[in-house]
DNA sequence: TATGAATGAGCATTCATTCAT
DNA sequence: AATGAATGAATGCTCATTCAT
């Protein structure tokens, strides 16, 4: 009888290797070769776990795309700190988290030539937008259909935090990352302009 | 006499042909073939402009960065449709504009390996969030300090919805976009949170 | 104890499967994999019984050249029915048949670089013509130094026959190759070319 | 402008390259490489060429199948003569015709799984009948109906000493060949078997 | 005996690049 | 200025083979 083998674990470490890849070095340099290699694996041994590269890289989006997911905290927690945690997960706050970034960024400038891709990234954003609102009416923050839209001004200050972070890492230190976060949520937060 | 060919003309012909194709296809189908190809050339013709493919990217990902700026409205409209029209900029409004996010992001997720296009990336977001701390401070909605924070939230708001219109396109039609840009805007505009 | 196995029978099994895909797909089809996967196991199952590749081919291209031996009729059959069953098992006149034709031509275009190769098939060849000049002169048509090129000559025109069956098998129905090989076998058969 | 290439000649020359590679070493030696540098050029080279394998190896069969016709001697020549040449054709009388039986039937046990290269062998093969046929009206030998069939016979005598030859050459040197076919040819032939 | 995980060499093919024209 | 022939180093992938189980 050959060696057995948890065939998902193996799978999560390949793909966790090829976004280190990705993020290092981008999605030219995530040759089945250099990603083998970051495994600690050969060439040959990524076949059997994945059919071919197509495969490989769709399981890492989508192992990407789940990973807000992942991080919530367990529901023992408040809504509150749930909401936040939630959002600090889609902040750049250390090299794992700007990894990911970078991963679904590249998912997504992939997936104008891949509808499978396009799908993923779509559903998950779907169902990340969902969780927020209803943490939101949880909270008690939004009621009902008041719930999406503030969801979506939440994300948008949130992914438009990090989207600055990403592209200017030296102006956006995890701490003012959080500082910015926690001015969005402070009940009575400033309107974004300054009104009067 | 050897023919006159504008020179930074025919680099720009390059440049977009490069955009379109990272647009269409992804950073992996650009090369030298393909995107001669597009421009209407041969490869050869390329290298004439461009001493290798490194040089082509670079000088498609800096085109792409300084595209906001290029698309400012002149001085002569009020500081106020300035402003607008800046952010409106950053807003995947149309298959131009969605092409261009495309591009960024995929500089965004090159420049990881690549110190220059890092800089490159850095600089014209910097950029950006100068000219509109300084329509802010025209606009009169802040004073010397307050306009940094400000343009960031400003910032942050716009391209979280562009992000998210750029991972659900269905869900963000040009129209909702706007209004929620609108919303942003609008003097005395609602807070992000619910507040008091 | 182990469980007892047939070593021949299992080698003959594999060999036969390997046959079948020399067949149908050509010589660079028939991988291990592809032949374990016809004869119904695993390729770790294939080296239990042939040590390499070159081996598992030479066996299968053996066991092919052999074949036209192992159809022969018992030697209670009349020469003469001896002889033409000796022949017509030169023909491709069905499936099975058609396939060793196939895996004799494979083994001779892949004799050219391999010298045990070549030799199985210049023996095989001789060991038919030296059977059919015996039934020739067990019949009576031929004696002594005639019977071998007189089995030359029904030769010829039997796997001449077969050749073109092989190319053009569409003009060649199973009839038309027995009542060529009829009018050959046939008491005073009619000159290849009209004669006088 | 570039250098001015003679496309078609350069296709022989490398079609060619690839025919000895397969008669020297089998199909599953005729590797882009092996070819290649059988050829004096690069991989690259062969790709300029011929967009894949299967096209180059295509090519090959064709050129190998259209080879019979090539070596017809000029319409100047008796009808008896050109009948005998063409038949010559057909014996591997040296390394050339040798090369070229090797290359057909390496396109004949490949054609099972190409119905391209079945239709490129049978047709091929039904001009040899034809102009076998014509030849053979033309001397006199026979008259219409009869000279399909009786070309059948002499190409099974010929492909048959052909084959012959080819799994056994020791027995069959050119000049037993030659004979053989002189004894087919010869008005008044002697019948296959001794008749009565 | 038989499995299938793992290897690493080798395959066809694509690519950026060079260069004679 | 522009071409496209040619190179040779990748690339994704397949393969025969080995070996722990």
């Amino acid at each position: 009888m050959p060696k057995v083998i948890d065939v998902e674990q193996r799978r999560t470490e390949l793909t966790e290797a090829a976004a280190r890849v990705i993020a290092r070095a981008g999605i030219e340099a995530a040759t089945m070769r250099e990603v083998a290699a970051e495994a600690g694996w050969t060439t040959g041994a990524l076949t059997h776990y994945f059919a071919d590269k197509r495969e490989l890289l769709l399981a890492t989006f989508h192992a990407s795309l789940a990973r807000r997911r992942a991080l919530r905290p367990p529901d023992t927690a408040s809504a509150e700190q749930r909401l936040r945690s939630s959002l600090e997960g889609a902040l750049p706050l250390d090299e794992e988290r700007r990894r990911h970034w970078l991963v679904t960024l590249t998912c997504c400038t992939q997936a104008s030539g891949d509808p499978a891709l396009a799908r993923a990234q779509r559903d998950a954003y779907r169902e990340f937008r969902n969780h927020v609102a209803e943490l939101l009416t949880e909270v008690g923050w939004a009621v009902s259909d008041d719930a999406r839209p503030m969801a979506e001004r939440l994300i948008a200050a949130t992914d438009g935090v990090a989207i600055q972070a990403m592209f200017d890492p030296g102006s956006w230190p995890a701490a003012r990352q959080l500082a910015t976060l926690d001015a969005v949520l402070r009940p009575g937060a400033t309107a974004t302009t300054p009104g009067y």
